[in-house]
DNA sequence: CTGTTAGCGCCTTCAT
DNA sequence: ATGAAGGCGCTAACAG
C-alpha cells in the first residue's frame, strides 16, 4: 500500500487486495482476456472498496490508439459551434471517446496555437472548422498522422474529409431567391471584421448573383464586433438612416437579421414593403419571431456527428491520404415573410 | 530512429538528432534548468526539423499535476452553459490547462458517470453545475482528491467552492418586484421537467414571497421540452387560452419568457397591460427585443473564471477540506417594460 | 551544465 | 486462466 493519502489506488494495490497479480486486475477490469468468475468477482470487490478509478493518461501512454478527439471552434459565443460540439460530443460520447478542445476566435493564427497543443495530447482526429488553416497548422497535422475532418464548409480542398455545405452557393441560392422577389437594390450586413471566411464565402457567391443579374449592391457594412441581435439591430438601424438605403439586406446569419426585424417591429418599418431581410443558419428561434425570417437552413449538428464518425473509424488512412472524403450535406432554403 | 512512418518523433528521436542527452532534450523544451546557448539551439533546430510534439500523456503521468481541469455541463443547448464555459476556457487557456468536459442533460445519475470518466483523466480540479449530486458523485471526486468548485448555485451546502447566486432569492426579488408593481395574479411556466433544480429554487423563492403576500399562484406550468423561445411561445399561448388566465406570469428563464413577448407581439396583447412577464438571466439578446424584458442578469462569466481560478490555485486543500468557500457573486434585477 | 538511473500506471508479449 | 518482464515517453532526483 502507498502511503500518500489522497493517491489514488493503482492496479497494484487492487491486486494486493484481492491477492492476484496486477496483470490480472488489468484483465478483469477491461474485461479482456479469460479470468475465472471467482478472480473476477474477488478482484471487482476489491477495486470497489479501494474505489478504483482507472488512469487514462496510463492507458493511453502504453496503448496504439488515444481515446481522444480533438476540435477547434471559431467561437462558443454562437449557437451554430455549440450545435456542432453537441453532434461531436454525443457521437464521441457513445464511442467512450473524450472530446477536448480550444476556441481560436476566428483566428487562423491562434488556430495554428491551439493545434499544436491540442496534438500534444495525441488524439486519434482532429476536428477544424472551415477549410483554411495556415500551411504551419496543415503540415502539423499531417506530421502528426491523426485523422482529420473539416466541417461547416465544402468550397475549397479539404485535407482528408470535409463535411458541410457550399457556402459560396448558400448565398448565391439567397441572391436568386430574392431576385425572384423583385428586389433590385442590395445591401450587406456582417460581423466579425471579416474574420468569418464562411460568412465572406456567402457574400461572394451572393454579390456574384446579383452582378450577372444587373442589380445594385448597394452598401457592404461589416462590423468588427461578433455577431450578435443587438449588433444586428444597431446595424440595421444605422444603414435605413442613410438617403441610399437598400431596399433589401442580406445578413451574415440569422442573429443580425433577427436584429434587424426587430429594429423594424420596433420601428413601425413594413417588412418586406418598406425593408426585406434574409438570414442565414436556420435557428430554431426564428420560428418563434412575429415575422418569419427567410433563412438557409443547415445541418449542424450532422456536421458534428459525420465528423466524429469520419475521424474516429479507424479505416485506414496513414499513407497517401488519398481518402479524401468531400460530403455535401445540404442546406435548405426557408421561405419566410421577410422577403 | 524509429520505422513506423506516422510514428511522432520523441525526445530520443532529436537527441540522437542533436547529439545530446534525451534529457538534455528535456531540458530545453521545458525551459527548465541551464542549457548552454549552444546545445539549445541544436536541439531547438532538431526539434523543428523533425516536427517534435511534446506528448503530454506521458509528461502528465509522470508528474504529480496534470494540465486538466474537468467540467460538468448540464447542455450546451442553453447560451448560459456556453458562456460558462467560456469563462473557464479562457481563464484555464491562460494557464496552459486544457478542459475536458462531459454533458449530464440535467440528469445527476449521467452526472455521476460522466464524474467517473473525467476523474479517470486524472484533472487537477473539477468544475460541477449547482450543487446537487449523488452521493456517489460525492464521493468519487473526495476520494480522488482533487480541487472542487461548484457553479450557479449557493443555496445549499457546497463541497469545497461554490460561485454563483443564490437562486431562492433571485425568485424572491423577482416576486417582490412584481407584487410592488400591483400584479396579484401570477403564473409560472418552466421547462426541462423540473430537472433543472436551480429553476426549481428560483419557483420556491418567488412562490413563497408570493403566497406570503396573500396573492395568488393561479398556474404553475413546465413542460418536458429543454426550454427555448419557441417553446416560451407556445406555452405561453397555451396558458392564455385559459378562462382562469394569470394577470403575469413568471419565466424560469429569458428564452421561455422572450417567447411569451413574441406571443403578444404577434398577437397584438398588451404589455404589461393584458399580461406582464418576467424571465431570468439577462441575457443579451433581450436588449434587441421592442419591449424589454424584466429579468435577472447573473454573471455567468465570473462564475467560469472564478471557478476557474479556484480549482485551479494550489492552495492547499487535500486535507481537511475545511476551506469551504461560497462567493456570492450577486445578480441585479434589470427593470425592463414588460412588469 | 549535462548525463544516468528510476519509475509514473498501464498494457503487450510471452511464458506457464 | 494467470503471471513476469518490459516498455510507452517523459521528468524528478541525483550524480558528475
Amino acid at each position: 500500500m502507498r502511503l500518500g493519502k489522497t493517491a489514488a489506488p493503482t492496479m497494484d494495490d487492487i491486486a494486493i487486495e484481492a491477492g492476484v497479480s496486477q496483470m490480472t486486475v488489468s484483465r478483469v477490469m477491461r474485461g479482456a482476456g479469460k479470468t475465472s468468475r471467482e478472480v473476477r468477482e474477488r478482484v471487482e470487490q476489491a477495486a470497489r472498496r479501494l474505489g478504483y478509478v482507472q488512469n487514462r493518461l496510463a492507458s493511453a501512454l502504453r496503448e496504439e490508439m488515444t481515446p481522444l478527439v480533438a476540435v477547434v471552434l471559431p467561437t462558443l459565443g454562437n449557437r451554430v459551434f455549440s450545435e456542432v460540439l453537441t453532434g461531436l460530443n454525443e457521437t464521441l460520447t457513445g464511442k467512450m471517446i473524450q472530446p477536448v478542445f480550444g476556441v481560436s476566435e476566428y483566428s487562423l493564427e491562434r488556430e495554428e496555437e491551439i493545434v499544436r497543443e491540442l496534438l500534444a495530447w495525441r488524439p486519434r482526429g482532429i476536428v477544424l472548422p472551415g477549410l483554411e488553416h495556415t500551411d504551419a497548422t496543415r503540415a502539423a497535422i499531417r506530421a502528426s498522422g491523426v485523422r482529420v475532418a473539416e466541417v461547416m464548409d465544402i468550397d475549397g480542398v479539404p485535407m482528408s474529409g470535409a463535411f458541410g455545405i457550399s457556402q459560396a452557393e448558400a448565398g448565391r441560392a439567397t441572391a436568386r431567391y430574392m431576385l425572384e422577389r423583385g428586389y433590385r437594390r442590395f445591401g450587406y450586413i456582417g460581423s466579425q471584421g471579416g474574420r468569418d471566411l464562411r460568412a465572406a464565402k456567402r457574400y461572394s457567391g451572393f454579390w456574384e448573383v446579383i452582378r450577372e443579374a444587373g442589380a445594385q449592391m448597394a452598401l457592404h457594412q461589416v462590423s468588427d464586433a461578433p455577431s450578435s441581435m443587438v449588433e444586428g439591430r444597431k446595424m440595421t438601424a444605422d444603414v435605413l438612416d442613410r438617403s441610399d438605403a437598400p431596399e433589401a439586406l442580406y445578413y451574415s446569419n440569422d442573429d443580425l437579421a433577427a436584429g434587424g426585424i426587430m429594429h423594424c417591429l420596433s420601428n413601425g418599418i413594413d417588412i418586406p414593403g418598406s425593408l426585406a431581410l434574409a438570414g442565414f443558419n436556420g435557428l430554431a428561434f426564428l420560428e418563434a419571431l412575429p415575422i418569419r425570417l427567410t433563412t438557409i437552413e443547415t445541418p449542424r449538428l450532422d456536421m458534428g456527428r459525420r465528423a466524429a464518425l469520419y475521424v474516429t473509424n479507424s479505416r485506414n488512412s496513414q499513407d497517401g491520404w488519398a481518402d479524401t472524403d468531400v460530403v455535401d450535406l445540404g442546406f435548405r432554403l426557408v421561405h419566410g415573410d421577410s422577403c
